[in-house]
DNA sequence: ACTGTGGCAGAAATCGATTACAGCCGCAAG
DNA sequence: CTTGCGGCTGTAATCGATTTCTGCCACAGT
């Protein structure tokens, strides 16, 4: 392959000047227009390892994501990237799979490939990204809260819980369920206390026959919403608080020849196979999220940014399906 | 950040033999104990950066793909990440948005990073790939075939439109309509190709107006089932090529209140919201042709691998849906 | 005329690992 | 007793860029 020595040869000029050119670096007019006529007519581009270790990081971000095949991941993954490439960078995927220390491993190849920044939706406590930002990474958080002190994009969980159910009330529905995720996990709890909050405001019980901790997938919606169709007094409408749940949910009541449902769901669905039109969506925009936390990331890789700040992603409110009555 | 040198201080040996250790070289036992124990002790891996500029390879394969928002590839990437993770290398996202320029930015950044392999499901022609196979790089195409004399693993995707096809024809359906994708897409017209074949040897026409070529999104899938149902002799099945047309047609059907079809995919569909009983699909395996091509991609790197070949990555007859009558 | 300053280019150090090369030691064979 | 070989180890070269340091030159100020 070419090399910078065979640029500055063929130019005439030190390899210095060459890097200088390239860099933007101040070099006379006669010289630097050489070095672009040598650099065009070999092809070249510089070895970006090389140009790494001496710089001291790289020219990827990592994106630490704990599924990739979740629609709601993949189309905040989509933001990142479109940000990353207009910033040169490249994106290296992490999927954790929710697991802690297949997220520690990557972390720490983060660290060894000097890599210049690493984004992260956290699945779980990571002590390691509190020895990245003390080294002075470039960190962001994105959809889940962390105690550190990190930049992090972050939607206002309960406030989503609150809206999803409100619309729901307004729309007639007294008996109105909650389907959301495993326990401990934050971003679950967070929406399920606006649902409870919705109720409670509008002087209504809240029940715990009517929260349902699933996992949060689509057959973890299948169940939850079989439950809940099952039970003596099922609800005359339920909340899903994650897009797979919803998708689980919606899945059970085409099939089921029981009792109706009215249904909200936070998150949106892209592959829908049937329509949805009377179903709630409070859409959430992952895509957006994605690009928040990459410009914000590459601010911080400039070294424009000042102390770590939370973002809050504003949702819109979108609300689709049919109109409150 | 502790380097090598560190860990060869506490150790009392040099950096050579540190290296050594870390890498299986012959080094004697008491010396090896005591550097694993300066590496346990300050935390010590190594600098992938420095290491790959030295090796002339880094630890990172591209996975060059042209849209990671459509689950097919989400899955797909989610074989290759496994197979890397194993193998101890990391992923490097690509999305080309089905942009031939792009693909060739990502290819070239691939070559400038020293990257150990690319596994590409290519948007087009790329010179590129040639470049990177004269030099020996490891290359891997994916779900669509290339004349360059590389690794492929792909479908044999006139079987594939031809098997969808007699399971529609099985059912006892005998007016077969087809959407596929974009003309001049070698993949969407080989499944068409299968459909005309399966029809041809039934003894029955496959005129034009049955073959409707559609964008391969859900708004094309759409669109085209929207012209067929109002079409002044509508088909009684419809087969679609690719998993997103089949979500599209699948949710006009849901919606429309007119003529019903039977509807059968190629491709799978993770998030239907509907129970799709009623639907052939013919279940591709993204996700292992991803295992597939990172265990090819693998050895092509260790250098086991001999001439190039195809393969065809099988797609198990699972036909879902009601029983053919 | 002399000194100071700033712009620009080249030589060489540097990033942190791997590895070619050379040297040392011990043991076996002649 | 000498030579040769094999097994280990350390020194130093190397990968390919960036960047510090140094020196040259031209121009301005006194």
């Amino acid at each position: 392959m070419t090399r910078i020595k065979d640029v500055a040869a063929l130019a005439g000029v030190s390899t210095a000047t060459v890097s200088r050119v390239l860099n933007d670096k101040t070099v006379s007019p006669d010289l630097a227009a050489a070095v672009r006529r040598a650099v065009t007519e070999l092809g070249y581009t510089p070895n970006r390892t090389a140009r790494s270790l001496r710089r001291q990081h790289s020219e990827l971000i990592a994106l630490v994501l704990p599924d990739i095949e979740n629609p709601f991941f993949t189309s905040l993954a989509r933001g990142v990237e479109d940000v990353a490439r207009t910033a040169g960078l490249s994106v290296v995927l992490c999927n954790t799979d929710e697991d802690v220390e297949t997220q520690e491993h990557y972390l720490r190849i983060a660290d060894d490939e000097n890599m210049a920044g690493v984004i992260v939706a956290p699945a779980g406590p990571s002590g390691f990204l509190a020895r990245l930002t003390e080294r002075h990474r470039a960190v962001v958080v994105v959809d889940r809260a962390v105690a550190d002190d990190v930049d992090q994009v972050l939607f206002d969980n309960e406030d989503l819980g609150r809206r999803a159910t409100q619309a729901l009330l307004d729309r007639g529905h007294r008996r109105i369920a909650c389907v959301t995720g495993p326990r401990e996990t934050p971003t679950a709890e967070a929406r399920a206390d606006g649902w409870r909050a919705a109720l409670t405001a509008a002087g209504l019980p809240a029940p715990d026959d009517l929260l349902v901790h699933a996992n949060y997938r689509v057959d973890g919606g299948e169940a939850a919403m079989t439950r809940l169709l099952a039970a003596a007094e099922p609800p005359d409408a339920v909340l899903a608080t994650n897009n797979l749940v919803g998708v689980g949910a919606l899945r059970m009541l085409s099939a089921e020849r029981g009792p109706r449902a009215q249904l909200g769901i936070i998150g949106d669905l892209p592959f829908a196979t049937s329509h949805i039109d009377d179903t709630f969506l409070l859409r959430l925009h992952p895509r957006e999220m994605g690009l928040t936390a990459a410009r914000l990331l590459v601010s911080r890789i400039r070294g424009e940014a000042g102390p770590a700040q939370r973002v809050v992603q504003p949702s819109r409110p979108v609300l689709l399906g049919a109109s409150p009555s």
